[in-house]
DNA sequence: GAAGTTACCGAAACCGGTTTCGGCAAGCGG
DNA sequence: CCGCTTGCCGAAACCGGTTTCGGTAACTTC
């Protein structure tokens, strides 16, 4: 039983270098130790040098867990996704996790994340995570202008950074990119470009993305003189299929949209199958400005001309952030809102037609098809 | 400051109740309270039950870093992923990701992820992460037939799970998908339809699951009586370019192939537009069968026959794989190969052709080009 | 009824760190 | 030359758990 017990404990000896092995080496205590590698000030400098260069050379690390439970600090980032048809699909998430990722490790933090199914799972692993302690806090993606998971945090007292803005902004921290001012500036593109009449494909309405580029449509309306027309709004679309109803939709108006605006690429993708049904040419019958900035996009004819959102770069943002506010930084002090850049492609264009014209275009193409 | 340091400690006795809350909630004291809870024989069954029921009702949840710095055991698994265009795209990650965070979250294990570039980044953090035991044990995703992350964990005695099978299988333990036995089984299919010439699409060699599709494939034919023939092997591909580049070398062999079996989806995607550029008809013109089960497979006419692989299924398996591996089982007996599901949709049919009159078509649309 | 088990639990050490407290020696002012 | 800071470090408590060790009471056993 000795044998047994003193072998595990040499070989775990072997395993890792503990900060008694390095004051022993050095013939001081451990408290001595712990406080020259963290910088306390009543450690005279030869004596830090000293204990740095021993760490270094025994190749002592601390580990993480054990300084946990005195600090309470884990040095982990929590993030719990919620992957429905949303998000499984495109680089988002590898994009998107790489940043956070990649900030975390050169800080020395770790990321736990953790998947879920549907708000209330969400919430369940959220609270889960932070009522064992498993992370300090928590970036959280997607936002809703209602957020339970905001609500949770905040009542918990546990940090966190949101990816995305909300309707009670108290004690939130953020990095969103303004999509509203991107919505709002496709807006005003198509308006110099001629066209008057321009639809509007929103997202779903409980995202505050959604709102925030449904504002920035109206605001792109307004600085024009253009008169909203609810007509001109079309159902929600997150996905290609809801994207080309959305789309077909709008075309069916008596006075049919020359431009579209969506709210989200992968609707855009949708929109292109409505205007084919209809032999309209995007671009030139029909011009497109959507969100997102998807590969897909450079995968149709014409190619999709959108804003793209670097979300890499907004995982690493959020990251900092997050590490700032758990630090202490005040929420309001770290609120980040950035402009997507506009990528030019392929499918908008000049008003080629009247809304007339068109019309004429796809009652032809209608009847053509029933006969 | 007495006041300032009484208030956080307060604060955080709110926050969270340990094991000496519940000990002397009970009048004991924290080692029966911690070996009631742990299942230590020498507690008597009517304590066991009033601490499990006292612990319930006080909401005490054990911190895993404090378990951890005495057990060594963090409950944690480790995963490291290189984000190459590989894994960028597809439900991959998420599917992935899902079935590994839900297995670990059933089990009350947490996940850490890290994201890497290269092989060299990789390797880096898995050292970083397992030097620093911020987790118990790892997952490898992509197993290379040579691949230094297990010469690394293998080395530094760290438990671990491969998604894929490699050369040295030593102290190993797997999951996988039995890749070779559905690729042979794609060319026994289309043998069966009357194929005859039937090529091959591989994927990069240094990934394992690409040598043994090339098994498979040779497998088949050595099943099937027919001869390998070297030319109808192409070039490895693993996008849409590269596949499109592959297909297009087969189509142009002097007897090119009725039938092509592709490594992955995202190559077979590519043999559609090779086929498009000679008005092949896929399906009946020419026969694709591929792997993976994307769902891209689906968007195309006709839609793609593949093999389909469950990828979050097998991100739950490899997790249950790992537990039981760090709990102390041989990795002889955590070994486990399931076959792809084949889904049979448009992409295959009955050879049409002969390798001739194939020939012909493609030199006659070549010329059409030409002129 | 004495001796020997056995079941059960408390006391204390331990894990790898951090942080508080106090003491010694050098430096400084008077 | 003495008292008082000040700089610097050791000793010990602490964090929230786990695990070893030993002792008491009840229960056998002859």
């Amino acid at each position: 039983m000795e044998t047994r017990a003193h072998k595990v404990r040499s070989a775990l000896r072997r395993q890792r270098v503990t900060i008694n092995d390095v004051a022993s080496e050095l013939g001081m205590t451990k408290s001595t130790v712990s406080r020259a590698l963290n910088g306390y000030p009543d450690i005279s400098d030869t004596t830090r040098l000293r204990v740095r260069e021993a760490a270094r050379s025994l190749g002592y690390r601390p580990l993480a867990n054990a300084q946990a439970i005195r600090t309470g600090r884990l040095r982990a980032i929590g993030l719990v996704l919620q992957l429905n048809e949303h998000d499984r699909h495109r680089p988002f998430l590898a994009d998107f996790l790489a940043g956070i990722s990649q900030a975390a490790s050169e800080a020395d933090w770790t990321v736990t994340v953790s998947t879920a199914a549907s708000d209330e799972d969400t919430l369940r692993l959220l609270c889960k995570l932070a009522d064992e302690h498993k992370a300090d806090g928590f970036i959280l993606p997607r936002t809703l202008w209602e957020d339970l998971r905001i609500a949770f945090l905040r009542g918990a007292k546990v940090p966190f950074v949101l990816y995305g803005r909300t309707r009670n902004s108290d004690g939130c921290a953020w990095f969103d990119i303004s999509s509203e001012a991107a919505t709002q500036e496709a807006v005003e593109r198509l308006f110099a470009l001629g066209h008057r009449r321009i639809g509007f494909v929103p997202g779903a309405e409980r995202y505050t993305y959604a709102r925030l580029r449904m504002e920035g449509y109206r605001a792109g309306l307004l600085k024009c003189g253009l008169a909203f027309d609810p007509d001109l709004v079309s159902e929600p679309a997150l996905n290609r299929t809801d994207g080309a109803a959305s789309a077909d939709q709008l075309l069916n108006l008596a006075t049919p949209p020359t431009a579209l605006v969506c709210s989200v690429d992968r609707a855009a993708l949708g929109a292109y199958e409505a205007a084919q049904n209809y032999n309209l040419q995007i671009g030139s019958d029909l011009s497109v400005i959507s969100y997102d900035g998807i590969e897909e996009g450079e995968l149709v004819a014409p190619k999709l001309t959108t804003f793209s959102a670097d979300v890499r770069d907004a995982g690493r943002r959020l990251t900092a952030l997050l590490i700032e506010r758990i630090n202490g930084a005040a929420p309001e002090n770290l609120r980040q809102v950035l402009p997507a850049t506009f990528v030019a492609r392929g499918s908008h264009g000049p008003a080629m037609r009247t809304s007339a014209e068109l019309a004429t275009i796809i009652s032809n193409a209608k009847r053509q098809v029933e006969e």
